[in-house]
DNA sequence: CGCGACTTTGAGCATATTCAATAAATGTGG
DNA sequence: CCACATTTATTGAATATGCTCAAAGTCGCG
């Protein structure tokens, strides 16, 4: 169950570094964040955090875990628009006066700061550190989704799912064990696929030896055979 | 040819209130724009404005015209991520210390203002109104890329290209005559289907009454009747 | 151990692509 | 202004990619 852990204290807060907050100098820190209300929550697996067309009156940051945030269309069909990570800023539709355009759903328990709109609009314009990375994560995100655009829109099944991989252990050695809660029902809704497929070609490639899976960790053990793997069989790229 | 109209004057700009600058008021206009070195280009149809990849030293604004924001593989499958209207600011990754993510092209004839990077920063930190102008920019221009994703992962061609109509006629009357500057490859490009298909199911609509076209223009004749076919054709939704 | 959820695998099918040929529209030069 | 060349759009037939439906297998948890 959603479960308040109390409010937040953002001097203290082990990913400000990584938030909107960053850029900010640590004699500024109560200053800038004095009468900011925020609440700090606990959310398990699948939780909702809030609904596409909902008042957006807050906005949140990721403390711990994974969230997804996903569209759908009125038969059922869902779309997983963008994963946030660690430290991102989500759920802002209300600074453009809008409603929520996605739904946020927990991909991992998860931790969350739950911040007011107003109080967020307020320290932007207090904080020209806050409006920068605030500014930064947007451009970061356009250009996010854009990639994701071409992924959906010029890939296929193969590409599109080896780019994922490739994207999401990126940052990792080869042959490194990489945690990867999502099921394959979610890579599935994420590039655009069904279950099935996705399952097929990661099979395939499992056989050629060109990764490694548990449930819910995969490790690469040669990326470089897998791009190959997928461009050859793409006739082209 | 690319040809420089000289320098922009933004007190008589036309598009002035629809740009990132329509929340100026007009006694501070001198103020906030001084030294602002932009320049205003006409470009012809297909012409290159920048180029994926490029170091993004100048933002721009569209004045007249159309623009389209492509992404392409290493193979020359090419993605239109997006399409820039009227008064709309692109091109602006420089400002999170990025590159051009995308390429941009002229769709129409057209004629834009070249805004130097160092003088948006400026502006932008000295001007609210600015400032909140871009931002809401940014979001709007994020839920448009969500909703896209929406309709690449999620909607199959027909539905896709009804959206897309849809989308393009929305202000208007039915039985209007609208421009659609796009080829039949463009549209396809925009949604991620082929030019053959793009043109069956025009075809299609075009027997059964449901739209006219000519080259370069189209009319949504009966728009309830173009969402129930598509819908009854995807046997959900 | 047994239930339920998730995953894998298979077979047949449908949608959209590819390849190919024709038709229509646009632009160019005489 | 017309004839020709070039690009763009339409249509058809065959193919392939990824989906649907179905069944069996695996994992985790009570």
């Amino acid at each position: 169950m959603a479960k308040l852990q109390g409010k937040g204290n953002c001097q203290t807060c082990p990913i400000r570094y990584r938030s909107i907050f960053s850029g900010i100098p640590e004699a500024d820190l109560p200053d800038v964040l004095q009468d900011f209300r925020t609440s700090v929550i606990t959310l398990t697996h699948n939780e909702n955090i809030y609904i596409e067309g909902d008042a957006a009156a807050h906005a949140y940051t990721l403390r711990k875990g994974l969230v997804k945030l996903t569209k759908s269309l009125a038969d059922g069909r869902t779309q997983i628009v963008r994963i946030i990570g660690h430290g991102e800023l989500f759920g802002f539709d209300g600074l453009a006066g809008e409603d929520y355009n996605q739904t946020a759903l927990a991909l991992t328990d998860i931790e969350i700061c739950k911040l007011p709109m107003k109080d967020l609009e307020r320290i932007r314009a207090t904080s020209p550190e806050v409006d920068k990375a605030m500014m930064q994560g947007w451009i970061q995100g356009l250009r996010a989704a854009e990639n994701m655009l071409l992924d959906l829109g010029a890939k296929k099944a193969p590409e599109r799912l080896a780019s994922f991989l490739l994207k999401w252990c990126k940052d990792n050695q080869p042959g490194q064990w990489i945690d990867l809660p999502l099921s394959r029902s979610e890579i599935a809704e994420l590039l655009g696929l069904t279950v099935e497929t996705v399952s097929r070609f990661l099979s395939d490639w499992k056989r050629k030896g060109l990764i490694q899976d548990t449930r819910s960790t995969i490790q690469l053990t040669d990326p470089e055979g897998l791009k190959q793997a997928v461009c050859t069989s793409a006739r082209g790229l």
